[in-house]
DNA sequence: CCTATCATGTAATCCGTTACATGATTAT
DNA sequence: ATAATCATGTAACGGATTACATGATAGG
């Protein structure tokens, strides 16, 4: 077993993991793209980061890193013993960080911005967000997926229901 | 009016921007504490970057920087003209990026992980956090504190429910 | 053939986190 | 007095964003 001394990983770094282990050997291309129907309505990833976190990793270990001969002379990366372990054990731990909402607009209103016409755009925005992940919902995707999505279409739900009610307050 | 040629202003920025607008001058330590009985419940700031913050914003002239004589030679910072203008700009422009949700549980979720196990931690986590706003509620505080602690009930709320209702699916 | 767009990266910058440090107050 | 904690920072580091750049492929 191998000793890393390097400092823990990130979520981003789980997400390339977790995406190759689903995958097979890629090249980072490949991990955006399949990333961009389904992971990245929740989670987005900037393509460089993709390119520089799967570095990263074969850096230390946890990933293989080969390259094409001829042509573009992709880098294709995949999972080397220590790396399934780390996403595996990663993946198999129930705890979790909490994570902040963080809400730009949240943030504006508290600190003063109308209410009325933050709610106008937020309804639209989130409403519009919705709509998406409700028609993602009519397509075959992994039970994963699934729940994933299901999460955020409660969520979407959920703040449509709060901004609206906060733009028509009722008597009470 | 002053041209700033600075890289635009984060949100950390705007909230120190923000509650030296509400509080008037004030040292980098007062505004941390006002921020913890509100703001820091859906948008934390580590103490460092509240005084790195008010450190740049007074570089480029949206904050003025006095400082005691005395004793502890605190800094002391207030809002300049611009950076009054700057913070009400923002403030009434209703657009805001929308926010990603970016939760590290749904990461699992989507990576693989055992639905079961990662509700259980959940479920708690949430219900704990909901408990504790319920109980801000109580407490008096300001209009727009209420309006952003509604939503982090109903944020939580619905956190709740999908994963308690994933923890025990009824059948379809 | 030419030019969009796809594919594939490199580099600079900067925010945010973490680690560290120390002077003032307060409690015992 | 002395310990504990409050108050107030500095500095290192690293991930993430942004800007830039260029080789392949396909469409016209």
């Amino acid at each position: 077993m191998v000793w890393t001394m390097s400092r823990p990983l990130t979520d981003t770094s789980y997400a390339v993991l977790g995406l190759l282990d689903r995958l097979g050997p890629s090249t980072p291309y490949q991990l955006k793209q399949a990333a961009q129907s389904g992971l990245f309505y929740f989670w987005s990833i900037p393509h460089t980061q993709i390119y520089m976190e799967s570095a990263r990793l074969a850096k230390v270990g946890l990933l293989e890193e080969d390259q094409e001969a001829g042509g573009r002379r992709r880098r294709i990366y995949s999972l080397t013993e220590s790396g399934r372990e780390a996403f595996v054990v990663w993946r198999d731990d129930p705890s979790t960080k909490p994570r902040e909402i963080r809400d730009p607009a949240l943030l504006k209103l508290f600190l003063g911005s109308d209410p009325i016409g933050l709610a106008g755009d937020q309804v639209r925005r989130h409403q519009q967000l919705l709509d998406s992940y409700l028609q993602l919902e009519a397509e075959d995707i992994s039970a994963a997926g699934r729940r994933a999505l299901e999460a955020g279409i409660g969520q979407e739900r959920e703040y449509v229901r709060f901004w609206t009610q906060l733009a028509q307050p009722i008597e009470e």
